[in-house]
RNA sequence: GGUGGGGUGGCUGAGUGGUCGAAAGCGGCGGUCUUGAAAACCGUUGAGUGUAACAGCUCCCAGGGUUCGAAUCCCUGCCCCACCGCCA
């Protein structure tokens, strides 16, 4: 959520900055309900003045003896009028929120313009893409032919099981993947000073519109149908920043808090028919490992570099060549102020396609949530940024790996760093 | 699933329907003392909204209700704790 009273004071201001993502914030409408808010929040509040005045009141004159009965007249009156601008000012209130919530995030001043991710802007490359001497296969024929009975990667099976945009693997593949894991984990633990959490894979609605995912975007969710309404997670994003929802951090010594946590991931990709369909790109379930950050406002931008180099040095130590984008104002997502989407080779495409996506949410979320410190420097309560990252997203860096390290015969080679993970030097 | 007890400020924890935004303690902040620190002592300290600053208003889990007046009474929901049963 924006600052209210930013958007009330330089409405125009932030709708030029909102320009630069394609939003159109309707200043006409917000400013007349705002208007309209006040007027009536004025009057609310002076009628509830009146009548407690008038109820303390009564206390005493009842206390002295007196006769109450003009007293108890007039909050009568004021009870009625208090009643229909009580009942105007939460329908005022309640439509402004609404508007509110769906304004997204001002992007940073060095979020490049744009329109969609053809717009966004490369800031480096690492790594050079291999050259082949045999015709390379995907991970989707890499894995079938894998595995001695049985497909090492079955995405036939797995839509028996479930349907479409599910895999099972099995065997090599298998312990990759979660060898995957385990380096991930171990790396941004031991090397980059993040401490490990294991959170709930459901969630419920406060929670989805603390990081903003509601009230916006539930089509992408699933959702649990008995009466509790929970979600299943779009990433861990979501539990592991609402830890801190509704609280005040007293000790600001706890800051910078840097969380990792791996979690299954579920999306409903309801946008993307007919988008990645093969292979493991584009799944309902996937893993990842999620970095999180809470830090002090004036931290986050530093916070957003550290992120992302520490997101890079799990390509670099497996070796897959990337790229590091910076998002244009129009491919940013809602809840942020700067993303930075890291781009892994993949020789069957010939293309680099994103693995990782950093970004930072200043107060946005913080704001939703109401996740504050105590400013040692004024003593007194300030919202957190917030931030996150996938280090990285496990499905996408298994495929990577299997076209990257493939070999002619059709089995993979592991990944030096891997290799004390797995035990063994190359899948087949 | 059964029974009982609870949800109060950063934390612990009191709170006969009016003088309660709320005792006390801890923690925090400021000070006295000290070479410095600790201890002790004194003072101060909820959040939000609003204002030039006051004032005012809202908030004692959430949502309804009773009442002139609710942290306090009633209803519903959510959550927590204890014991019993069942169980990975």
């Amino acid at each position: 959520m924006l600052d209210p009273k930013l958007l009330r004071s330089s409405p125009e201001a932030v709708a030029k900055m909102l320009k630069k993502r394609g939003f159109t914030l309707d200043i006409e409408t917000l400013m007349s309900l705002e208007q309209e808010r006040k007027d009536i929040q004025v009057k609310t509040e002076y009628l509830q003045q009146q009548r407690n005045s008038r109820s303390k009141n009564i206390g005493k004159v009842k206390a002295a003896g007196d006769g109450i009965e003009p007293l108890l007249k007039e909050v009568d009156n004021l009870k009625s009028q208090l009643a229909v601008a009580d009942e105007e000012l939460k329908s005022i209130q309640e439509k402004l929120n609404t508007l509110l919530a769906v304004i997204p995030n001002i992007p940073a001043d060095d979020v490049p313009e744009g329109k969609d991710e053809d717009d966004n802007v490369e800031i480096r490359r690492w790594g050079q893409p291999r050259t082949f001497t045999f015709t390379v296969k995907d991970h989707v024929d890499l894995g079938m032919d894998l595995g001695d009975h049985y497909a090492a990667l079955d995405f036939d099976v797995a839509s028996k099981l479930t349907g479409s945009r599910f895999a099972v693997m099995r065997g090599g593949i298998a312990r990759l993947h979660r060898a995957l894991i385990q380096l991930m984990l171990d790396i941004h633990i031991d090397e980059h000073g993040y401490q490990e959490i294991n959170v709930p894979y459901m969630v419920n609605k406060d929670s989805l519109f603390g990081t903003g995912q509601l009230p916006k975007f539930e089509e992408d969710l699933f959702k649990t149908n008995d009466e509790r309404e929970l979600y299943l997670i779009p990433t861990a994003e979501v539990p592991v920043t609402n830890l801190l929802r509704n609280e005040l951090l007293q000790d600001d010594q706890q800051l910078p808090l840097k969380l990792v946590c791996h979690s299954p991931c579920f999306r409903s990709e309801a946008g993307s028919h007919g988008r990645d369909t093969r292979g493991m790109i584009r799944q309902h379930q996937f893993e990842k490992v999620e970095l999180v950050n809470f830090v002090k406002p004036e931290d986050s931008e530093q916070a957003l570099e550290e992120l992302i180099a520490c997101a890079e040095t799990i390509l670099q130590k497996l070796g897959l060549p990337y790229r590091t984008v910076i998002l244009c104002g129009g491919d940013i997502g809602f809840s942020s102020a700067k993303t930075y989407d890291i781009e892994v080779w993949l020789p069957s495409q010939q293309k680099y396609r994103e693995i990782s996506s950093c970004s930072n949410f200043r107060d946005f979320q913080a704001r939703r949530m109401k996740a504050r410190y105590r400013n040692p420097e004024t003593g007194k309560p300030e919202l957190l940024h917030t931030l996150n990252g996938s280090g990285l997203a496990i499905g996408r860096t298994l495929l990577a790996i299997m076209e990257n390290y493939q070999q002619e015969d059709g089995s993979i080679a592991v990944p030096e760093v891997l290799q004390p993970y797995m035990g063994i030097t190359e899948i087949r």
